[in-house]
DNA sequence: TGACAATGAATGAACGTTCATTCATTGTCG
DNA sequence: CGACAATGAATGAACGTTCATTCATTGTCA
């Protein structure tokens, strides 16, 4: 993930986060050993330490690589053509992305870490802060929201917005197996764009309710 | 907490709950040791032993705690006059209970332990549960939100105001030292306020704004 | 051969849990 | 009442285990 590579040789960095990834979702970090992020590696425990000062530097790691794949959610974003469908990309980027799954576990893990971790917390904080600012300017772009004086300024529907994401995280975690990744995002979006259309709609038109 | 008892006699139990609760909020459950606990109530370690069967039956029980908390609160807020009142003493409840202040921590380490620990997760589950049906009926008794096609049909508008409680609750653990409890409060009732009037008011009179 | 990647046994600290022991309180009997 | 027996709440040292971390050794390739 970190430095180009060639292929024969593995970046041992990212091989490490990716199992410590699954390990973290499923374990939680501090559950987690050093030997269940080597075993799900495939390597010795010994070689996270030449990649790694120790376990914390795995951790902060992980929120650092959060951090670039959010950012790399909000450009996406900015480039869709409406508002709603900006919206809707930052809104399940976290159930169903392509190449990692970012599992809901972890990120309620991580902001866990946070509340505790100041190293951790300042990475979730930037991230947080980030992409609010770019949400914000999104909002304050798209011409759906300019007589927008129903959800107050563009800021506080932001806040709005990143609180229920948060929040629809949260109860993702509860979810019984009884429900699929996608399923659990339908019923996300259907929420959603009901706020959506509540916020930014004038009147009568709602879009897919 | 549990059975009744004199004064001169400690609730052993609800002494312990509550150092716990302080050690889980300060460090979470799987960094707080045993003697971390005892050393809060100010008991020795063995004593832990002869009330709980073991840490884990430690967490289970602030679990459970945590789920009569919030009934507790539900009922508070049925007998409130206004849906707006109802809404405003569960979402500010998390932050200002008069007792024991439910730290957002606790919460969020909450929800981490439930997304790996069924018997959690089925307690978590249960209040959720619980707690939304008493508000999914607050709304729709309530003659506010009478008219509102707007919101969705009152189980869709719970789900929302849930999202928006857990995910406020999440974003409040970032919340750096420069904001007291009390300026949070206000914050999220600000941003919440502006949530019901837009879901539940028709159009202009926007209370609060 | 030399430089570096990789291994995994070894180390010691920390943890959850147990249990032999102490001792204030309560109950009993003369 | 006073002496003694019984209780069980409370203690904290000790035990076995787990875990992060280290490092001597081995493997690999130029």
């Amino acid at each position: 993930m970190s430095q180009p590579q060639t292929d024969s040789v593995p970046d041992r960095r990212c091989q490490i986060l990716d199992a410590a990834l699954v390990c973290f979702a499923k374990r939680g970090f501090h559950q987690t050993s050093m030997h269940d992020i080597s075993a799900e590696a495939g390597i010795s425990v010994g070689l996270i330490y030449r990649y790694f000062e120790n376990k914390e530097a795995v951790i902060s790691a992980m929120a650092d690589r959060h951090k670039k794949e959010i950012s790399e959610v909000l450009q996406r974003a900015k480039q869709a053509p409406t508002l709603l469908e900006s919206l809707e990309i930052l809104f399940t980027a976290h159930c169903c992305e392509e190449q990692t799954p970012v599992v809901s576990a972890f990120v309620v893990d991580l902001y866990a870490e946070a509340s505790r971790n100041p190293r951790v917390a300042d990475l979730v904080r930037d991230v947080l802060q980030t992409a609010m600012a770019g949400v914000t300017e999104l909002i304050s772009r798209a011409p759906e929201a300019q007589n927008t004086t129903r959800g107050g300024s563009p800021i506080e529907v932001a806040e709005l917005i990143f609180a229920v994401a948060r929040g629809m995280l949260m109860l993702d975690v509860l979810r019984p197996q009884e429900m699929t990744a996608t399923e659990r995002r339908e019923r996300q979006l259907q929420v959603t764009r009901r706020l959506w259309s509540c916020l930014f709609k004038p009147e009568a038109e709602l879009a897919y309710a």
